[in-house]
RNA sequence: GCGGGCGUGGCGAAAUCGGUAGACGCAACGGACUUAAAAUCCGUAGGGCCGAAAGGCCUGUGCCGGUUCAAGUCCGGCCGCCCGCACCA
C-alpha cells in the first residue's frame, strides 16, 4: 500500500504552482475581486506557530474565493523596520540591513514551504528605499495639508528603548515593546493630526458589521468621546479658570473647584507657596509610580482662594489643587459635585466639604434622599437647584448650557481621550523624517526631487543615543529655500506608520506615486483582514486614520481600509519545569500516560498549564520541525481543526499525529478506490443502483450535504466546523459498501478532495491526480450542492411525553400535522410512557419535534 | 471601579430562530490482523440504576429561581474565570 509522501508531494506542487504563476493577481479582471490579507510579519528570524495559524486561515479563504471564481489578491510583505534589527547591530555588530535581509530570506522560505497561495511578485519590505521613499512623499503631503505638525509636548519616554512613544504604545504605564516604566519628558516632536478624524473614526465603527464587536468597542473606548460644557469661574484674585463638565446639570451641587497639580496656575502659585510646591512635587513623585495610582487616596491642597458660582456671585467655592485631576484631559480643572461623582465624594468626605444631592431618583422626595458612601449617577429630577428644580437631567443640562452661553461664560464642547499620534522616534532603523531645520527659515520639507532621504549605510551603533544624530555628516545639509546650512531631522517615523498603508501599496507595488488610485479603486477595501487581537487599537486605528487622510488628499476613494476583520486566537502549549523549577522545552520532555520525564535523565517533570508559546517559558514548537516531520498540510489541518479560530488553540503532539493520520486516510480512500469510471465519464442518472442502491443514495446525500455545510462554514470562517463536516464525509465514504456504484464513489471522492483543497492544497493536488485528472485542482471550480440531495424526503424526529424524550419517528418530510400526530402517538416508547392515559394536548412542530402533554 | 466575553464529558468542542445535548477530533478501553511492533480495521464510552440480553428508568450544559408544552439557548439574582480601560470630570 502506497503511503502519501508529503515531502515529495509538497515540493512538487509548490514547484508546479510557481511555474504557472498560479497566484498572480491581475489588476483588472471580469471576475469579482477579493482582497484577502493577513497582517504582514515582522522579520524576527523564523516564523512561529502564530504565523502558521494566521497565514493558514488567510490562505484557506484566498483559495476558497479563488475556487468560487474570484480574482484574488493575496500578497505578502515584511514589516521590516524596528528595534530588534538595531539591537542586533548594537549587540552583534551586524548591519541592520544584513540582519533583516537574512531573516526575510529564511522566513520567506518557511512561508513558501507552507504552500501559501500568495502573489509573490508583489512582495516588498518596508525598509526598502522604494517603499519608504513613498512614505516620505506622503509625510510631506500630509504636512502640506496640515495633517502633520511639530509641537513641544509632555511625551512618553521609554528609557530602555531610548525613544518616545505614542499614547497607544504605553500599556499600563510601560513601553509596549520594552516593558520599561515610561517617563514624562517635554520635547518637540512630530504629530499626526488623528484627532481631526476622531468623530469619523468613532461613528464609522457602527458601519463595520464584519468587525468583531470587541474591537469596535475597544476603539470606541479609546477614542473616548464625551459631550459637555466648557465654562469659566471667576476667582477671588480676579482671574478666571475654565473647567469642563459633562454634568452641568449638577452645578448647584458644586462644593469646590480643583486644579491639576500640573495646571499652569498651580505651577505659578507654587512658586510663592512652598507648601503647595511640596504638594505638587509629591503628586509628581506618586504620579509616575503607576501602581500607586490605583490605591492613591484622594488628596488636595487648599489654595485659600475662592471661586464665584456662575449663577450666584455671592456663593463662594474653595479652590484646591487635587491629585486626582489630570492635566491631560479637558482643561485640567474641574468643579466638584460630591453627591453625583464618586471621586468628588471621596474628596469631599476627606476635607469635610458639603454633599448636596441635586438629582433625585424618580419617586423619592428630595428631603428623603441623601448620599452616604456612594454617589448617585443615575437619572432623576433636579432638586435644590433654583431655576432647574423639577427638570430631568437632559433638560437641566440644556438650560445651564443656554444660560452660560448667553452670558458668554461658557460653550458646548466635545472632548476626546484620543490624542494626536506622536510619530517621532529617536532611532536609526526606521523611515527618516524628510524635514529640515533651518535657522533662518525654520522647518522646511525636503523637496520632492531630493527624496528619498536615505538612511546612511555607515552609522555607528557602539555609542549610546540616536545613531542618526551623532553621525558625523548625515544631518548636515543646505536649506532649499535660503541656501544656508540646515540640519536634517534625525528622528525616524514610528514603525506603525509603515504598516498604516502597506495594504494600499500592495495594490500596485510598482506605481510611481505612493498609491495608485486606479489599482486601489479596484482592490480596496480589503475584503478580509486577519490578525491578532493585540492590534485592536494600535495598528487598526492608525490604518483607519491613514486611509481617511489619504482620502482627504485624493489618493483613495474609500473611508475604511478593511471591510471585514477577523482576530484569531493565540497558539498555546503545555509548560514543563524540572525539580529545580527550570523551564523545559517540549522536545526535552517525554510523555507517557500523563506522566512527563526528562528525555535525557528520566527525571520527573512537572506539567504546567497551557500558555501562549513563548521563549521565556520554552513551550515553543518550531513549525519547520513539524513541516519536516509531517508536511505543511498536516500543520495547516491542525490549525483549522477543533478549536474555533478566534479562541486560543493548544498545540499537542497527539493532535498533530491525528492530523497526519487523516492525511493518510484521505490518500488511502482515494488510491484504494476501485472500479471508478474515468474522469468525466461518470453518469449519475444511469448509475447502477442495483444491489447497494440505498447506500448509493445515502452517499450522494452525505456528499452534497458536506458541500452545503463546508461552503457555509468557510463563508463564516468557522474552519473547525468545516473540518468536522469533512471528517463526516470521509467516514461516510469509508463506511460505504465496496460494491457501490463507481460513478457515485467517484463523485463522493472528488467532492471530498475539492472540499479539502483550500485547507490541504498539496494533498488535494496529489489526490486529484490519483483520481486520473490531468488538470490542477486549483483551477477547478468550487462544487455546488444539489438541493434535492441536501434535503431528504424523510425526517426522523423525536417524540416527547411531558417534555421527556420517549421515542422517535421517521416520517415523510412534508407530512401534515395530523399524520405526524398519529405516527407519534403510535410510537412504541410513547404508548408505553402514556400507559393508557389520554393526552391533554399534542404539540406538533413539523420537521422538528412532537411533544405529548398529559 | 467601569466596560466586554466566557462557564457543556478525561480534553478540544458541536448543538444559538427555544425543539433528540455531547456531532467531529484527541486521549482511553476492548477486540481483529501480526511471531512481534508499527500501520490499519471493528467496537465501547456523560454519570447512576435495573436487565442474561434486547432494552428501559433516573439524572445531567457553573449555582439558585422564573417564563414555556419544551430551556445549554430567553428573563432575574448569584458564583467563578478571562480580556480591555482605568481617578477621562
Amino acid at each position: 500500500m502506497a503511503r502519501y509522501n508529503a515531502k515529495e508531494s509538497e515540493s512538487r506542487w509548490q514547484g508546479v504552482w510557481a511555474k504557472c504563476n498560479a497566484f498572480a493577481a491581475p489588476n483588472d479582471s471580469s471576475r469579482p475581486k477579493s482582497y484577502v490579507l493577513e497582517m504582514f510579519p515582522y522579520p524576527s528570524g523564523r516564523i512561529h506557530m502564530g504565523h502558521v495559524r494566521n497565514y493558514t486561515m488567510g490562505d484557506v479563504l484566498a483559495r476558497f474565493r479563488r475556487a468560487q471564481g474570484c480574482n484574488v489578491l493575496h500578497p505578502m510583505g515584511w514589516d521590516a523596520f524596528g528595534l530588534p534589527a538595531e539591537n542586533a547591530a548594537r549587540e552583534q555588530g551586524i548591519d541592520p540591513r544584513v540582519w533583516t535581509a537574512a531573516n526575510i530570506k529564511t522566513m520567506r522560505g518557511q512561508l513558501k514551504a507552507m504552500g501559501l497561495a500568495i502573489d509573490w511578485s508583489r512582495e516588498f519590505a518596508t525598509c526598502d528605499p522604494s517603499y519608504y521613499a513613498h512614505q516620505q512623499k506622503l509625510f510631506v503631503e500630509f504636512h502640506r495639508a496640515g495633517l502633520v505638525y511639530r509641537a513641544e509636548a509632555d511625551v512618553n519616554w521609554d528609557p530602555v528603548d531610548g525613544t518616545v512613544l505614542a499614547n497607544e504604545q504605553v500599556i499600563e504605564g510601560r513601553g509596549w515593546r520594552s516593558g520599561a516604566l515610561v517617563e514624562r519628558r517635554k520635547l518637540a516632536q512630530w504629530f499626526f493630526r488623528i484627532t481631526d478624524f476622531a468623530d469619523e473614526l468613532l461613528f464609522a465603527l457602527d458601519e463595520l458589521p464584519r468587525w468583531p464587536e470587541k474591537v469596535r468597542l475597544m476603539q470606541k473606548n479609546w477614542i473616548g468621546r464625551s459631550e459637555g460644557l466648557r465654562f469659566a469661574f471667576t476667582l477671588s484674585n480676579g482671574e478666571s479658570i475654565e473647567v469642563f463638565s459633562t454634568r452641568p446639570d449638577t452645578l448647584f451641587g458644586a462644593s469646590f473647584l480643583a486644579l491639576s497639580p500640573e495646571h499652569p496656575m498651580a505651577q505659578r502659585l507654587s512658586s510663592s507657596d512652598p507648601a503647595l510646591a511640596r504638594f505638587v512635587a509629591e503628586c509628581r513623585r506618586l504620579g509616575t509610580a503607576e501602581e500607586a495610582i490605583e490605591t492613591a487616596e484622594k488628596s488636595g491642597y487648599d489654595t485659600g482662594m475662592t471661586a464665584q458660582h456662575p449663577f450666584d456671585p455671592d456663593w463662594k467655592l474653595p479652590v484646591y489643587v487635587a491629585n486626582f485631576v489630570l492635566m491631560g484631559y479637558g482643561t485640567g480643572a474641574i468643579f466638584g459635585c460630591p453627591a453625583h461623582d464618586q471621586r468628588d465624594l471621596e474628596f469631599a468626605r476627606k476635607y469635610g466639604l458639603p454633599v448636596l444631592p441635586v438629582v433625585v431618583p424618580e419617586g423619592i422626595a428630595p428631603q428623603d434622599f441623601s448620599i452616604d458612601r456612594e454617589s448617585y449617577t443615575g437619572p432623576g429630577r433636579i432638586a435644590n437647584s433654583r431655576f432647574l428644580d423639577g427638570m430631568n437631567v437632559e433638560a437641566a443640562k440644556a438650560e445651564v448650557r443656554q444660560r452660560l452661553e448667553r452670558s458668554g461664560k461658557g460653550r458646548a464642547a466635545t472632548l476626546y481621550r484620543l490624542r494626536d499620534w506622536l510619530v517621532s522616534r529617536q532611532r536609526y532603523w526606521g523611515c527618516p523624517i524628510p524635514m529640515l531645520h533651518c535657522d533662518a527659515c525654520g522647518i522646511v520639507p525636503v523637496p520632492e526631487n531630493e527624496l528619498p532621504v536615505l538612511l546612511p549605510a555607515d552609522a555607528r551603533f557602539d555609542l549610546p543615543g540616536n545613531p542618526l544624530d551623532h553621525h558625523p555628516t548625515w544631518k548636515h545639509t543646505w536649506c532649499p529655500r535660503c541656501g544656508k546650512a540646515a540640519r536634517r531631522d534625525t528622528d525616524t517615523l514610528d514603525t506603525f506608520v509603515d504598516s498604516s498603508w502597506y495594504f494600499a501599496r500592495f495594490c500596485n507595488t510598482a506605481a510611481a506615486e505612493p498609491v495608485d488610485s486606479t489599482a486601489t479603486h479596484y482592490w480596496l477595501p480589503v475584503n478580509q483582514y486577519i490578525g491578532g487581537i493585540e492590534h485592536a487599537i494600535l495598528h487598526l486605528l492608525y490604518a483607519r486614520f491613514f486611509t481617511r487622510a489619504l482620502r482627504r488628499l485624493g489618493n483613495v476613494e474609500i473611508d475604511e481600509p478593511f471591510s471585514g476583520l477577523f482576530t484569531q486566537g493565540m497558539v498555546c502549549h503545555e509548560t514543563y519545569r524540572d525539580a529545580n523549577g527550570q523551564w523545559l522545552s517540549p522536545d526535552e520532555v517525554e510523555k507517557s500516560g500523563g506522566i512527563a520525564r526528562r528525555r535525557d535523565t528520566g527525571a520527573p517533570v512537572e506539567i504546567g498549564p497551557s500558555e501562549k508559546m513563548s521563549k521565556s517559558k520554552k513551550n515553543v514548537v518550531a513549525p519547520e520541525t513539524i513541516i519536516d516531520l509531517y508536511g505543511a498540510d498536516t500543520i495547516r489541518w491542525f490549525m483549522l481543526s477543533d478549536t474555533p479560530p478566534e479562541r486560543d488553540i493548544e498545540w499537542t503532539e497527539a493532535g498533530a499525529e491525528g492530523c497526519w493520520r487523516f492525511v493518510q486516510r484521505i490518500y488511502r480512500l482515494v488510491t484504494e478506490a476501485s472500479g471508478l469510471p474515468n474522469p468525466g465519464t461518470t453518469n449519475l442518472e444511469t448509475a447502477n443502483w442495483g444491489g447497494g442502491g440505498e447506500a448509493a443514495v445515502e452517499l450522494r446525500r452525505a456528499s452534497h450535504r458536506a458541500i452545503a455545510w463546508v461552503t457555509e462554514d468557510l463563508e463564516g470562517l468557522r474552519f473547525n466546523r468545516a473540518v468536522a463536516r469533512i471528517y463526516e464525509l470521509a467516514n461516510a465514504i469509508g463506511a460505504s459498501p465496496a460494491n457501490i456504484d463507481g460513478s457515485v464513489r467517484r463523485e463522493a471522492l472528488e467532492i471530498l478532495v475539492r472540499l479539502v483543497a483550500p485547507m490541504m492544497p498539496h494533498l488535494a493536488e496529489s489526490c486529484w491526480q490519483a483520481l486520473g485528472h490531468t488538470s490542477l485542482i486549483i483551477d477547478g471550480a468550487w462544487p455546488v450542492a444539489d438541493p434535492d440531495l441536501v434535503r431528504s424526503d424523510t425526517v426522523t424526529i423525536a417524540v416527547q411525553v411531558d417534555g421527556k424524550r420517549r421515542g422517535e419517528i421517521t416520517i415523510e418530510r412534508e407530512a401534515d400535522a395530523e399524520t405526524v400526530r398519529a405516527a407519534a402517538l403510535g410510537a412504541d416508547g410513547v404508548m408505553r410512557a402514556l400507559a393508557g392515559r389520554v393526552p391533554r394536548k399534542v404539540i406538533v412542530v413539523p420537521q422538528r419535534i412532537v411533544n405529548v402533554v398529559t
